[in-house]
RNA sequence: GCGCCUGUAGCUCAACAGGAUAGAGCAACGGAUUUCUAAUCCGUAGGUUGGGUGUUCGAUUCACCCCAGGCGCGCCA
């Protein structure tokens, strides 16, 4: 990649220092900067405009054709043309990776009740990561987790009873911290019919119910898993005693009130965890470690957990537990992907799940297209709060970046078909010489960061900044477009321009296929 | 009360390990099409980056203190 042969460069002359390389802004002349000059300046106290005179001086390399120092001291390099048209003519893929094996978990909404829109950021955050991850060379798999034990399945089968009972025109009530939306009506109705009343089998069936609910849902949005887990696995594989006895033996545990408590305090938490409960339950904590070790066992290297902003109270725990099991922290990032605001008519919607009142993705889908949907998702970085316009998500027609980013493609298409139906033939053996203009250097440029920004957008676990990088060269294309005409007399340069606009074409692909959202061939 | 996230143009958001005159889209106003898709392009206007102090050659970015909003703080998950 082109930044990373300049670093090389700079590295080879300056091997103590670190390397940092820039975009130039529009506005300046020049392709990468670095702002070297003006750290090294900062230790020995010299005039950095003198350091970024030495330095220039001595870089003296084929792929770059000026240096230019701006005050107060950076040094822009402008690349030579010859350098650019040959690396856009082979295709250098980023490969920071090296087949490590990652496990990414995300969604694993309790199978208590419908996905909601926040499961439904976090799906098209989890699915874009590891179609990006992938790309970039690791072996990444999703997964997902299927909480099938414990209390809140306990009391999904209650509250299901209750609502047989109301069915059959009984007294009823529904446990308060139980779950009252009216979804589990048809869900009770089909178990009436079935005549299913035994505790165990609700649960099962119920469990089932919403496991495969969801399973259409994610298959509906794109979303793709490899691993299904359940709870009950881990703990039937005995992973959970297991992970109980290392603690007792590692002396990590205490019993205060009856209860027993893990001393994650040991490990930066903000306090102490209770993990079995006064009746002689598992609270959630033990069996989620005990989870975490099975992905480890199951040869994982690296760890990314996707977590809505509601469980953000277990992320000190769980990387104290798994410190407990003598694993570093580092096998471990967990990524908290924050709340959606939904907003309609002007106003902001409260969601609750355990009062039923919430927006599910389901409804979402039912308002807008998928591409829409995932692309307003991954527009925004995984911390930020999204505020979700549905009125304007609806008639955006227009002011939607993804069909801008669409538009361009379908556009490079139409000219392509143009081309074919002149009988143009389409070689990649091309003359790239014949391309000079300005808005041909600045969009093979543009295409070549692409890798680049793979790789930026993979080390910070922030597939928004593909979504950037696609707008911004939908936007250099039209620039392009607007000023060139790429089918015209003369066939050297038509072939040329095709290939340029080609190449243009398989970006926007693979970076709208990396969001999980698709390029219509006409719009 | 403690912890985490957030505060940038009228609105929604960028600014890539502290960098250059803080940028886009939408909304507003004015223009561009005899030729490959006008879902496009060009231009105008819009800012004390919530407020303050500090560190620095340089702060939207880091530290501290306020102000405002959201979320989490359970023997629920």
């Amino acid at each position: 990649m082109v930044r990373d042969e300049i670093k090389a460069l700079l590295k080879q002359i300056y091997p103590e220092e670190i390397i940092i390389i820039d975009y130039v802004p529009p506005d300046k002349k020049g392709d990468y900067s670095t702002n070297l000059a003006m750290r090294i300046a900062g230790k020995k106290s010299i005039s950095p405009l003198r350091i970024a005179e030495e330095i220039s001086q001595k870089i003296n390399s084929p792929i770059i054709s000026e240096t230019i120092i701006y005050p107060p001291g950076f040094i822009n390099f402008v690349l030579n043309h010859t350098y650019v048209k040959e690396k856009f003519k082979t295709i250098e893929k980023c490969n920071i990776g090296k087949g490590l094996r990652v496990n990414v978990e995300f969604v694993s909404v309790n199978p208590t009740g419908p996905i909601n829109i926040v499961n439904g950021r976090a799906a098209a955050f989890g699915d874009a990561l590891v179609r990006l991850l992938n790309y970039a060379g690791y072996d990444a798999d999703a997964e997902y987790y299927i909480n099938d034990c414990g209390r809140q399945i306990d009391l999904l089968a209650e509250s299901i009873k209750q609502r047989m009972n109301q069915l059959l025109g009984k007294e009823f009530s529904i446990p308060e911290d139980g779950y009252h939306g009216e979804y589990l009506i048809p869900l009770a109705k089909k178990f009436l019919e079935a005549k299913i009343t035994e505790a165990e089998v609700v649960k099962e069936q119920a469990v089932n119910y919403f496991l495969q609910q969801h399973q259409e849902m994610l298959e509906n949005f794109r979303v793709k898993f490899k691993n299904w887990i359940r709870e009950s696995e881990v703990r039937n594989k005995g992973y959970v005693d297991r992970v109980m006895k290392i603690f007792r033996e590692k002396g990590l545990t205490f019993e205060q009130d009856g209860a027993l408590y893990l001393k994650t305090t040991a490990f930066n938490d903000t306090r102490d965890r209770v993990i079995i409960t006064g009746d002689g339950r598992y609270t959630y904590l033990l069996p989620d470690i005990a989870y975490h070790l099975y992905k480890i066992e199951r040869n994982y290297q690296f760890l990314i957990t996707i977590l809505g902003p509601d469980h953000l109270g277990q992320v000190g725990s769980l990387y104290a537990g798994l410190k407990g099991l003598d694993y570093s922290e580092n096998i471990l990032k967990i990524i908290i992907v924050q709340e959606v605001k939904l907003k309609k008519d002007g106003r902001y919607i409260s969601m609750s799940k355990r009062a039923g009142t919430f927006i599910t993705l389901e409804d979402l889908l039912n308002e807008i297209p998928i591409d829409v949907c995932r692309f307003f998702f991954l527009m925004r970085s995984s911390s930020q709060h999204l505020d979700f316009d549905l009125d304007l998500a609806k008639n955006v027609s227009e002011e939607n970046p993804v069909y801008y980013v669409q538009y361009a493609y379908a556009r490079i298409m139409s000219i392509i078909r143009f081309a074919q139906e002149k009988g143009i033939s389409m070689i990649d053996d091309v003359d790239l010489n014949l391309l000079n203009e300005k808005e041909e250097m600045i969009l093979m440029k543009y295409i070549l960061r692409f890798e680049e920004t793979i790789e930026d957008a993979v080390k910070n676990f922030e597939p928004f900044m593909i979504t950037y990088y696609l707008i911004g060269l939908a936007r250099i294309f039209h620039h392009f477009y607007q000023k060139h005409r790429v089918v015209g007399d003369n066939e050297e340069l038509t072939r040329a321009r095709l290939f340029l606009i080609k190449r243009t074409a398989q970006t926007l692909k693979t970076g709208m296929e990396l969001l999980g959202c698709s390029c219509p061939e006409k719009m």
